[in-house]
Parts: structure tokens; sequence; C-alpha cells
DNA sequence: GTGTAACCTAACGTTAACGTCAACGTAAGG
DNA sequence: CCTTACGTTGACGTTAACGTTAGGTTACAC
């Protein structure tokens, strides 16, 4: 397996683990956490070392990357934002954040489905086209 | 209506009308054009003149944008890419680029489900820590 | 204990995607 | 014809999201 410890399901994850399983360099973990996107604990030695919730939280963050959302996007979305104002405050912000997005969410899913006819309609004049230059 | 000429199905748009319409700046248009995904014709004084077509590709890029693909895999995706080759060569690269991001695209709707469900997770979370605020 | 692979921080470099002038040409109303 | 809004091409500036050294520390196999 990775780099565990006891068994009992509080698997952690060394830097290295993380960004090889997700395809991203050790230097994208570390911004993201200067970001405060993500906040491993640390040993003894002072190496960090990232939880199954940790990796979940990565696993989010790049699910939203992939849809074009900026890291201060996500950031504001799981709750990870400006630490100047109560934590009443802050969960509010963040709730409603989140349900502006998740409205976005619903938008894009139907986006999708355009883009999708765009590139078919794309494909199309491709083949049509290919088709012509068969002929001469 | 926008700055048209003969009403007779052959609508055009100034580079303001486009940028207005999409809330995106002249500069914008002007640098997609450099990037090749957009050539719109000119007038004699040679000011950009946009048609119904260059529109929807505008809408075509910028729906691929907020779905986070780059300008470059924009333009290979709708057959915009070099011109170092035959255009045969060409068409069948674009074709090729096309069929990829159609998967991916089929791949996104499911991301999409799971991004909903992930966000609908924090939610509960922020909501729950937002009640045992509420009691102390 | 000693190598060496993996880790750390700090700091400067890079690229994409525009923003922002400057300096000038053009279209249309009065 | 003149103004004024709108358009043009450079060219340099900016920001986000990392990449890339440099110079040192830690973990683990031997």
């Amino acid at each position: 397996m990775t780099s565990d410890r006891e068994s009992t399901d509080n698997q952690t994850y060394t830097i290295s683990d993380l960004a090889a399983e997700f395809d991203v360099s050790a230097r994208t973990l570390r911004f993201y956490e200067e970001k405060r996107l993500l906040s491993p604990s640390r040993t003894k030695g002072n190496q960090r070392v990232y939880t199954r919730r940790d990796r979940a939280r990565l696993k989010l963050i790049l699910r939203g990357k992939r849809f074009g959302y900026s890291l201060d996007e996500i950031a504001e979305m799981i709750g990870m934002t400006d630490v100047d104002m109560d934590e009443r405050q802050q969960l509010e912000k963040s709730l409603a954040y989140g349900e502006k997005k998740l409205a976005e969410i619903r938008a894009r899913k139907e986006e999708l489905d355009l883009l999708e006819q765009d590139l078919l309609g794309v494909r199309r004049k491709l083949v049509k086209r290919l088709e012509e230059l068969q002929q001469s």
C-alpha cells in the first residue's frame, strides 16, 4: 500500500504520495497550503502529514479547478477564507457562497449539453469538409 | 437593435457590440483574434466587422473557457490551429481533438454530479457547525 | 553512523490571459 | 469642417498558478 501506519483506518499520506496519486507537483500542494486551501499537520521533524480528510479536500479542489474555478473561489466555497472575521460570519459567508455555486453548477450542467451540441456541430462541418476533399 | 445594416438576416456587429453583449473587453476580442480564434472581416476603414458566425464562435469560446479549457485547447477543438500543415491533416487533427474533448465532456457531466455532492457535503457540515454555535 | 532519497523554506522565474496606456485613424451628427 | 465617440496597432504592465533553483534538514536502509 502507501506509506501508512496502523491500519485502523487512520491512513496518512506524505506529500509525494498525494502528488503522485493526483498527478500534481509537491510544489502545488505547498502552494495550496500557502493559500490556506489545505492545512496538513506535521511530524516532529516538520514534514507534512496528510490525512484522509486532506485527501478528500484536495480532490474537491482539483475537481473545482477542472471546472474553471479559481483557487480563491474554491477557498470561499469550502469555507477557508479570511480569518479576520468571527466564525459565525465566516460560516455564513461560506454558506452563501456555496449556495451560489450550487446554483452555478446546475446551470453548468445545462451548459455542458450546449457545449456538447456545439462540438457536435463543429464535427459535422469538419466531416463534411473532409468528404469534399475526398471527392476532388 | 444593434448596429445592423440590411435586416435580411446578415446581421453584423462592431467590436463593442460583442464586448457589451458578452461582457468581455474589446481587448479580449482582439486578443482572441491574435490567437486566431476569431477572424472578423474589416470595413474599408480597417475596423472589425463581426458576423453572426463570429458571434456564435465567440459564444463557443467563452463556453469552453467557463469549463476550464485553455485558449489553445479551444483553438484545437474548433479547428483553428497551426497553419503549417495541409488542410487534410489539419482537419483530421481537429477532428481527433474534438472527439477527445467530447469524451471529456461526457466524463465531466458525471464529475459535475460529484462536485455537487461534495458541495452538498460541505454545506451539511457548515450548517451543523452553525447550529452548534447557536446552542452555546 | 552514514549515505541518500525525500523533505523543508525562501526566493526568484515563467506563462497564460488579459489590462492599460500612448498615439493615432475613422464614423457620424450638427 | 469640427467635434466626439469609437476604432486601430504597438508595447509594456499585471495577476494567478505554479516551476525552478539554492541551501539546508529529516527519515530510513544498510
